[in-house]
DNA sequence: GGCTTTTTTTCGAGCCCCAAAAAAATACTG
DNA sequence: CAGTATTTTTTTGGGGCTCGAAAAAAAGCC
């Protein structure tokens, strides 16, 4: 059941406030940050004068042109980059990728590698995973704080407590406890969430305006995943990392999808689909994955002239609109952001969509709902996970409940 | 973005949690508080001895037979019915339905009324739910603290502030702003939600053990409704109550709703589509509106023998199974309690709808997935709207931040 | 009746936050 | 250039809250 608020939670609470403050605004003065928190100018003081003193915060020297104001001029607070550091780790089709996050969230260190991940056997899998993650925590060019958090953010479904990857379309294995065997082998923290999951993580980061409390982010790539924000945080399912949108039915009993069933959302939009039914092939045939310089192709001659190619994305855009048409039957239109090689060719498939859409519930105020492409998913996960990593430290390490605090990272102060 | 706490809001979370406390365990001892809540005994000495000189908490002298136990006794704490009171308005098709509940949660008087919401023109349907609600107001049997809250449970989707009604089945109408008619009306706030919320309220309080963090509550009945509680609070959408399970797309471009759309789980599922289904009417056949009655006596014939009736259960259980499925899909499964007449034909509808789910993404453990029936959806309506009440008068108005405390109702002490 | 056990209350200490006052740092003004 | 105005930050004192320890209360046990 819910817990009483114990009086030393107070201040645990109010250091957290502080420092997330200092992430979102970047360099706030102490003035803004009481304006933000709703806290007195007096407590702002006392605790950032202790965030200081541990060397989490940092006055910002480098302050910009003097902004020519009457009165005291305002110190900006900033995140001291050597406090800590994270590594985020990104795996996904055939690709993986780590890199050193310091505390500010600046990259200082990267390291990316091909792999044939569809046929490697488990220990294999696995141990390219702790080898580049070694590599990275070896470096001795690395100079920031030790690292005191590992996110991964990976393509298939997770567990809701972050801890393992149950099923992936990336390998016919199942069942890997990432975060476990990466915690075992450097006793740092970890976690493992869902790619899509963290693009939203992300998204939220990038543009607070546009993703705020309500939206969703889907990745059109080999497969289809969505990232559901709801007001204003991840939303995941009871058991798994949730949101399966690419397997809702769209048809049932129709094309066979890569997850074995038929009828899928992705069995018509994934990549693997627009290309079958491009090339007429049957809504049986075994999927197969396509490069994305051979689906950059079939969108160009689809804008080119009509055929079996434009059929194609239509029929993508409509599977995609139902999906989203009964997903908006259930949580309300939002803000839709697409992610992956076939965002770059949603021109193609927006008319089908939308018309899908006003079919269904969710569709009364279709024209409202605005979409937004970004064809580059990469970035965008690593981006996620590090933000995911940090507020960690933030939280759990910066601002911790009843265990002794652990050492700030090296003091600057 | 949120906001910093105040000191002060200290011992107004940590009096609300007392109260709820209260409130969940019916008479619990202050030991047995401190327990659950994780304050200090001294804490809840203090904050129940001001709740009971403010007469929001009683101890209970009518303890049940001394437990035998060595060492002082335990002192119940309940709560004290005169404290307040509130009232919930349960308006569906047909039926407009009123109760005064104590503070303990006790009925103390009712009203229930026949009326054609159908073809009511909007004052008169707003004038008889005013109507109604003084008649109850003015009683002068009624011999409780003042009433300090209204719910209102709808047939139909409401907003996400609980203010309005912004359309129904029940009735041509929309966007009828019933919080705030009553509000001015009797200058008590009041809130207006959908049933199906209501009634998932009211699963979690009856049954903690099996209704807590994720569940579903179906409502078969001339539509189809749900009510949706995810990680413990009840889920709703980003503008409306959400959850329009009824109309999620079952089969692109198929049987006429009762929406105007097609293709709906309700126009498979709802007692007008079963009926259709079973008096081989064509699907585009204009729905009409069945009585409990008749919707019992078909479910008899569909026992006796297979035929039209059977089959029109089967496709129903389909495209419930299909639904959940897809609702299964974005939020992994969780245990359904079916609500309304037609939960019990459920044993007609069980068969199709577990090989449909068994066919979904959400369909891995379809076995696990358990079911719970309670045909009469009136009372579950009525006590959800009671605790939603209760709650909001538990910590806004006995638990007050800033504004000044109002007086606590009579005092007993 | 005295002892043990358990619950509840009382009391002093330590924190935390706030408001007001003071200090600091800069621009403006004549 | 000195003095004044303005704004930000720090300091100080006060009131509240929770906690732990000790005391008080209320029973059963012997």
């Amino acid at each position: 059941m819910s817990v009483g608020i114990r009086h030393d939670d107070l201040r645990r609470r109010n250091r957290a406030m502080v420092i997330s403050a200092v992430r979102r605004a970047g360099q706030p003065s102490r003035t803004e940050i009481a304006a933000t928190t709703g806290l007195s100018h007096s407590t702002i003081s006392a605790i950032s004068a202790d965030l200081i003193q541990e060397g989490i915060l940092a006055e910002s020297k480098a302050s910009e042109p003097t902004a020519l104001k009457r009165g005291r001029p305002q110190i900006g607070l900033a995140l001291n980059p050597e406090a800590a550091a994270v590594l985020t780790v990104v795996l996904s089709l055939n690709f993986l990728s780590v890199a050193v996050i310091d505390y500010a969230g600046q990259v200082v260190a990267e390291e990316q590698l091909r792999l044939d991940t569809l046929v490697m056997p488990r220990d294999e899998l696995i141990g390219e995973c702790v080898a580049i993650v070694r590599r990275r925590l070896q470096d001795p060019d690395l100079d920031v704080g030790s690292v005191a958090r590992i996110a991964m953010g990976i393509q298939g479904i997770t567990d809701t407590h972050a801890r393992a990857m149950l099923w992936s379309p990336i390998t016919p294995l199942t069942d890997i406890p990432f975060a476990d065997i990466l915690e075992k082998e450097f006793g740092i923290p970890a976690t493992t969430e869902n790619d899509c999951n963290m693009m939203a993580v992300a998204l939220q980061w990038r543009d607070p305006e546009r993703y705020r409390d309500d939206f969703i982010a889907i990745l059109l790539s080999h497969g289809i995943g969505m990232g559901l924000v709801l007001k204003g945080t991840l939303f995941t399912g009871t058991h798994s990392s949730g949101g399966e949108f690419g397997h809702m039915i769209h048809r049932p009993g129709g094309a066979l999808c890569r997850c074995g069933r038929r009828g899928c959302v992705e069995a018509y939009a994934g990549n693997y689909a627009i290309w079958r039914s491009a090339m007429k092939m049957s809504e049986d045939a075994e999927p197969v994955d396509v490069g994305d310089a051979d689906m950059r192709a079939l969108a160009a001659k689809a804008r080119e002239k009509d055929g079996p190619e434009r059929e194609a994305y239509r029929r993508a855009g409509e599977a995609l609109g139902f999906g989203l048409g009964n997903l908006f039957a259930l949580i309300d239109p939002a803000p839709v952001a697409m992610v992956g090689v076939s965002a770059a060719a949603f021109d193609l498939i927006e008319p089908a969509l939308r018309e899908a859409i006003a079919q269904t519930a969710g569709g009364q105020h279709s024209k409202s709902i605005s979409f937004d492409t970004e064809p580059n998913e990469l970035p965008l996960i690593r981006e996620g996970c590090a933000m995911r990593a940090l507020t960690f430290v933030d939280q759990e390490i910066f601002a911790p409940g009843v265990q002794a605090r652990s050492g700030a990272g090296k003091n600057v102060a």
